[in-house]
Order: structure tokens, then C-alpha cells, then sequence
DNA sequence: ACGCCTTCTGCAAAGGATTGCAGTCTTTCA
DNA sequence: TGAAAGACTGCAATCCTTTGCAGAAGGCGT
């Protein structure tokens, strides 16, 4: 029932040979036989079979990625420019959902392996040793997460929170509160370096925390954090945020009046939540197209070092409704 | 590097053969024999090329998905189920997104079909005569939509539908919207077939659009809405709901005090909103699940005629905050 | 007119796995 | 004890492409 190349050189009298360069290495084969070829095969619906043709290249044009959990919002959307900018380059994505799981991980790299080009890790949960024993079985590419001596692309955390406090700072808040996430996640521990390096003298930081990463992690992290007296709250992610927002509004704390919230992410929801958050802005998008690049350039550059591959996308603070001056300490 | 079935067979002392049915036939194999190919197998780390097999065998052990657009978070759940259940069946999954792009969607089925055994289209937004050129070129599982002799999993809307009628009714609304969808898809017709369906003496239901089914579709919708003077409003989903909430706090409107939302799909997302948004839920999870099953007893089940695998799932509304009674028309 | 260089095309091997057929070795039964 | 049946195993063809090598044809310079 498939038309192979087979069927199209008998239709079109010429070899299987022929046929092959027709599509591989057109400059080969005479314009004319070339164009008959192609009209043949276009006429034929003929399309190479790239299993038949990885078995023998080696390549199978196909790549893998994996994330950690599809129906957290932050991935969809790197998948998405993952997925584009493959597409434009005609391969084809694998995708595997590995449920946090860390084992299920490196199961899912060592099952693709054998079926795809390289693997794209996004925030990957493995440990150290569970990294050791899947990089070399295919090339990767980490998001949100470097590994010595692998090629990575990363958000510049650190200088989105720096935006967050210095805005804060800005609207005359003096009392902030990090909310933190994970405390064994890098992503976590980047945030943390970023507000470090944005420590200033005329602004106290209240680090409270770890937290769940998600919307449910935020109404006990909105509590601390009200305890503490602080005026703004900068959460680990969104989804926290959200959590914490609602929180407050259960608690008749105004947002932004009485508190302002920044959130980390700046997922599609972000924007729809009432008072519409303010939000570090990660291009999920750029990041997934980003890491697409790197591995094909992993792939095809000779002497590539996947050590030397990086790329760190900028963040952007986008201030929305979540954040205001803080409450006059006169009580008006 | 990659170790093969040559390799195994060469360190256990036995033909290719073997090694092969050990792995695909065991009980053809003895006993002794197949214990010490596998243990060889294990120890070498060999993995069965899955490209070569596939063309010998025919199948691929691969599946596609082709979801309209990875940011609409209705489709990362479906995607989860579907990714979920394959792993079960061991099968490995290809994404692809077609950003609401039929020409796009076809194409990608075609350049899909060699390298799968089936595809799942998520709420395609093919046309008749393309669909007509795709069905054919591999087994086909729809998710969200109904075609003629083909495999689906549905949900029911319509009932959905009644559902939040009933609800609305039972809290004393009398006028409702209903907030339509894109014309021509097919998940709005289901939902406008619904609403025939729910109709009742004692209610007025009013049909507003279509509107964009996005947040930014929300505001326009909620503008009309107010001005027919309804107490509740139905939307085509969760993201026009949630931009009709925006809106309406925007215009100082209370929900649920002074109108009642509700919303479809019941996204991740809902119940976040403040207040959190009341709305029909779909299980898309579990249609991910479904569909991977239909696509399996396709691929397996002789003789089974794809108009007839079909599976209808349940909604169910989940009542929270943005609905209550409607206000008191006499102005309290 | 000859040889050489180009340009194009075809032959056949290779890649990793599956599988029909045939061969070997045991076992069983008469 | 011999033959037939049964249980395993191996050989080799096959799936669809790509690609190194060699052959064929045409053009050019001398």
C-alpha cells in the first residue's frame, strides 16, 4: 500500500539510486531527470521512509523531549517552541511526561535513545548519578538546569528577580518576602542568587519557605508571610503566587493595595487573574527554540563541545496590577 | 557504539535468531537458553532498534497527537492521558502542534504517517475534503469531534450543558446567556445542541456571538451580556469566562452577587480565579486515555470497523464560587 | 582521432531486526 | 533398536534507503 522509492523509480524508469540523490543530493543528478523524478514522486504521494533511511545514516531525524510534568503551564509553552522550530528544521518531536519522577526520567532517556537524534531535559529532577548514567547514550540538552559539560539553556533568574526588587524597591516597599520553592531544585537555587546579588541597604529581605510549587502551596505561604509584616511578596512561581492572591483575598487583604505580588514565570494565566499579576516573564517559547538550536548544532558542528553550548535567555519584569506603593504605615 | 542484536548473539553464543526470539517469542526459545540471552542482553544494556524492526514488522510502535495549540490548556491534559496510557502500552509518542492551522494539521498527518502506527487529532479543525485526503493514510482516532466511520472519543457537551442549565435554574436565574464559540466548530455545535436540549418553560436563554474563544474574547462578550440584561452566563469556555470576569469586575460588576459565570472545560486554571470559576468539567485526561485505547483496539482487534469504536465521556459540573442566587430584582 | 576529464547514472552492499524453512538433537513409542 | 514426532536453533531472505565504486556518455584539448 506505501509507495517506496522502488515503485517510484520503475514509474519514473530510472534506478533506486537515482531517485534517492533525486531527494539527498540534488545537485547530482541532471536538472532534467531530477524534475521528472520529482514530479513522479509528488504525483506518486511518495514520501522516504525514515526509519529505512536512519537505519543506514545513522540519523533518524527525530528528537526527544522530556519534561516533568505537562500539566504544570510553564512546559507547554517551551514545548511549543521546541516543537516549532523542529518542525522547521523537518524533524520530529518525541514527547514524554515523566511525572516528577526522577527514575521514570532516565527510563524515558534510555528508551528514546535509541529512536532520536538527541534529548532535550526540561528542569530535569534526575540526581547526579542518575545523570551519569544517561548522558553519553544520546546528546542532550538541558533547560532550566546546568550540567558540567552539557550544552543548556537557562533563564538569567537571577537578574529577573533582581527587576522584581528593584521595582518593588522602587514603589517604596522596604520589607520584602521571597517565598521559596524546592528547596534541592536549581531553578530555586538561582532565585536565591539573584537576590543576593540584589540585596540592597535600604531594603530587608524575609526568605520563608520551601513551599510546594504550586497553587495549593500558596495560602500557607500567604499566611507567613503576612506575619512578617512585609509589604510585598515575590513567589517562587506563579501558580504560588496565584495561591497566594487567593489567600489573601480570602483574608480581606487587598491586592495591591495592602500587599503587593509578583509571581515568576509569567504563565498565560498570569494575566487573566484578578488583579492580573505581575510577573517575571521567562519566554518559555525562545527557551524551547533555543535548546532545538543547540542540539542541532551539538549534531552537526564538528567539534562541538556541548560544554561550550549555552544560552541564557534574558527574563523581563512585566508589571501588571499586582503591585502598587505599598500601604501609607500612618494607616492613611 | 550502540550495541545490536549481532553484538548479544556473537557474547551469548547463539545465532541472531535466538536472540531475537527471546525477546519477541519466548516460549519458543528453551528455557536455559533464553535466561542466559537475556541476562547477556541485560548486562551489554542492548536495546532492540525499534527503526529496523519497524520495517520488517510494519509497525512502528509509534503514535502521533496533533493537538490546534499547545498554549490552550486544554490540550496539555488530553496530551498527558494520551502520553500517559502509550508508555502503558509501550508505545512512544510524536507531538505536533499546528497553531489552529488546518492546511498545517494535514500536512503534518501525512508527514506523520510513515513513522506511526495511528495519529490522534485532538478537536481538529480540518475540513471535510481534507480530512478526506488524511483518512486512509494511517489509522485515525479523533478526540473532540465526530466523523463519519471514523474512531472518536466525545464528550458530552450536551449534557455538560444541561447541567449548568440546571443549576443556574435551580438558583433562581430566569434570563441566561449563553456565550457562543467559533461557528463552525464542532464543539460549539455540540453545545448549542445541548442548549436546545435544556430548554425549559421557565427559562429565557439568549445566544450571543460568536466570540473569540479566548481571554480577549471575554470582554466584547461580557459587554453584550450585561446590556440583554441576563443574571447568568454560560460561556464557550473557561478562557472566555475568565475574560468576562475580568470585564465585569472591571465594569464593577459582582460575580457571583450581581451575575453568575460559569465556564467549560473546567482548566486548571478556574479554580484559581477569584472567585473561583464554576464550570463544566471534561476529562480530558481520561479522553487522552481513551483515545489511545480506541487507536489500540483499532490497530490490534481484527476486523474492527473504526465507525464503530466510538466513546462518549461524561461531564460534570464543578460548582464553585462564581455562581449563586441571582440578585434580588426588586434591587435588594 | 585519441585520450582524459566531467558529469551523470546504476549496481550492490550495508544497516538492525524478524521470520519461513530446514536442519539437528532428544524424546517417545512400537 | 529404529523410526517418527517434537523441541530448539540456525540460515538466509527481506523490509526501505543510502552511498562507495564503477561504468557510460559526452566534451575538450592536442
Amino acid at each position: 500500500m506505501p509507495v517506496t522509492i522502488q515503485d517510484v523509480a520503475r514509474e519514473a524508469g530510472v534506478s533506486v539510486s537515482t531517485v534517492s540523490r533525486a531527494f539527498t543530493v540534488p545537485e547530482m543528478v541532471k536538472d532534467e531527470t531530477r524534475h521528472y523524478v520529482l514530479a513522479t514522486a509528488e504525483r506518486m504521494g511518495y514520501r522516504p521512509n525514515r526509519a529505512a533511511r536512519g537505519l543506514i545514516t545513522g540519523k533518524t531525524g527525530n528528537l526527544g523531549v522530556i519534561v516533568p510534568d505537562l500539566s504544570n503551564p510553564f512546559f507547554p509553552n517551551v514545548l511549543k517552541g521546541v516543537q516549532a522550530r523542529a518542525r522547521e528544521a523537518d524533524y520530529a518531536v518525541f514527547l514524554a511526561d515523566c511525572d516528577e519522577n526522577p527514575a521514570e526520567e532516565m527510563a524515558l532517556v534510555q528508551a528514546m535513545a535509541k529512536q532520536v537524534d538527541g534529548v532535550i531535559l526540561c528542569s530535569s529532577r534526575m540526581s547526579a548519578t542518575q545523570l551519569e548514567r544517561v548522558v553519553g547514550t544520546t546528546s542532550l540538552v538541558f533547560i532550566n538546569r546546568q550540567v558540567r559539560d552539557q550544552a543548556a539553556v537557562t533563564m538569567d533568574a537571577a537578574g529577573g528577580i533582581r527587576q522584581a526588587v528593584d521595582h518593588l524597591a522602587a514603589l517604596g516597599h522596604r520589607k520584602i518576602a521571597y517565598l521559596s520553592g524546592p528547596r534541592t531544585s536549581w531553578s530555586n537555587r538561582e532565585r536565591r542568587r539573584g537576590l543576593r546579588r540584589a540585596a540592597r541597604e535600604d531594603i530587608e529581605i524575609v526568605e520563608l519557605g520551601p513551599f510546594a510549587p504550586r497553587f495549593d502551596g500558596g495560602p500557607h505561604a500567604a499566611d507567613l508571610a503576612l506575619a512578617e509584616g512585609v509589604t510585598a511578596i515575590i513567589a517562587y512561581n506563579d501558580l504560588m503566587a496565584l495561591g497566594v492572591m487567593s489567600r489573601l483575598a480570602d483574608r480581606g487583604v487587598s491586592v495591591p493595595r495592602q500587599m503587593s505580588v509578583v509571581g515568576f514565570d509569567d504563565i498565560s494565566m498570569a494575566g487573566m487573574a484578578t488583579p492580573p499579576l505581575t510577573s517575571v516573564s521567562m519566554q518559555n517559547e525562545r527557551a524551547g527554540r533555543a535548546a532545538v538550536d543547540l542540539l542541532l548544532s551539538l549534531l552537526t558542528v564538528t567539534g562541538a563541545e556541548a560544554g561550550d553550548l549555552r544560552r541564557e535567555l534574558e527574563c523581563q519584569l512585566i508589571v501588571r496590577a499586582s503591585t502598587a506603593v505599598p500601604p501609607d504605615p500612618t494607616g492613611r
